[in-house]
DNA sequence: AGTAACTTATACACTCGTGTTCGAGATAGT
DNA sequence: ACTATCTCGAACACGAGTGTATAAGTTACT
């Protein structure tokens, strides 16, 4: 089994198994929260006690998976140029961020019965923070109403953002209606009145 | 233990515990969707047993819980009238509705563990159709915005109602302030543009 | 080609939750 | 006051999931 090494690189397969284990526990989890070590192994591949290997526990893989699958969403939406009209920068966002946002909110849930509430919120922070970021702006600008919270309208921001995204996954709304629907639903609740 | 009886009427004490354990069974699961049998009966105040003795299985329970629940909302929303101004119509549902919503809703994290998804969907139809209907009317008379699906719409209601519930819950909103904001939001998302 | 790293199936120990059984004791209803 | 009904703790059987140990086999790297 592939130890704990201190300078030592690890072999390619074992990188290779331990990166197909956390796609599968992902794939997994996407649509059955509760998927079990044995369930995880098979669909990657690979024998129970491998995956013991990679993973001294249930724990240790959850928190592996949520950390990889955070700083993928990072690395993605660090790209986007949030500048210029805060409604169209919105818009912008809305885009690229609402099926990611979707993967995660539902890893979210396999996450959430295992990993201690405080290694959660201290994740969702740095993404929540982009938003609150942009909405800040959108009202000193006045392109945004700003007589509520500004938490409440991130909290407004991500809810429509996942209903959209369960709209879509359950088949009433089409994936290409989604995107301007949800678009304009957060619009309206930050344009100014 | 109380068995299933034909036509014997069940005795006080036993219907009092009956009663108890799902009042119990509710509020745990408000904040631990996967609370055993043990902590119920314990928070009920009665032995293991008895709760066996009431409820074959914990499914049983669950089942017999959440129709509790639901019938308990009805009964309250059944009283509202809806009539009139459908965006009036529509502050008064959410003021009399959110807590309600809430409080399933975080039930249904539960049974979703347990339940089959047919007898879920079962049941969430018929406060669904209430929202449905008001929106559809609000429409018609040109008070809504007509130029989204009204299953998107109806999503964003309860997304939103969901939301503000929420942020009371963890304390990032103040009681007072969220009924007006949720309908401030809501009310934005539905106003014709 | 040689060796350390890695994988594997089988099998086991352990924990936790479910549901049942038993026998004794308490309580409601008439 | 009588009795069916209800309650209770303790103990047990069971299944499912986790995690470990072993010993033999395979594969990557140099």
């Amino acid at each position: 089994m592939p130890e704990v090494q201190e300078g030592r690189a690890k072999r390619a397969d074992a990188v290779r198994n331990r990166d197909g284990i956390l796609d599968a526990a992902l794939e997994l989890f996407l649509d059955n929260p509760r998927a079990n070590m044995a369930e995880i192994a098979a669909a990657a591949g690979v024998g129970r006690v491998t995956l013991y290997g990679h993973f001294a526990s249930r724990t240790e893989l959850m928190d592996a998976l949520f950390e990889r699958t955070i700083a993928k969403a990072e690395e993605q939406l660090a790209k986007l140029d949030l500048s210029g009209d805060p409604m169209t920068a919105l818009e912008r966002l809305v885009a690229s961020s609402w099926r990611i946002v979707d993967a995660f909110h539902r890893l979210l849930a396999a996450v959430e019965l295992e990993l201690s509430p405080n290694r959660i919120r201290e994740h969702h922070h740095k993404p929540m923070q982009r938003v609150t970021r942009l909405i800040t702006r959108g009202r000193k600008e006045g392109s945004f109403r700003s007589d509520q919270p500004v938490s409440w309208q991130t909290a407004c921001f991500y809810a429509l953002l996942h209903a959209g995204a369960a709209e879509v996954r359950t088949g009433r709304l089409a994936e290409d209606e989604a995107q301007s629907a949800i678009v304009a639903s957060i619009a309206a609740v930050l344009a100014p009145r």
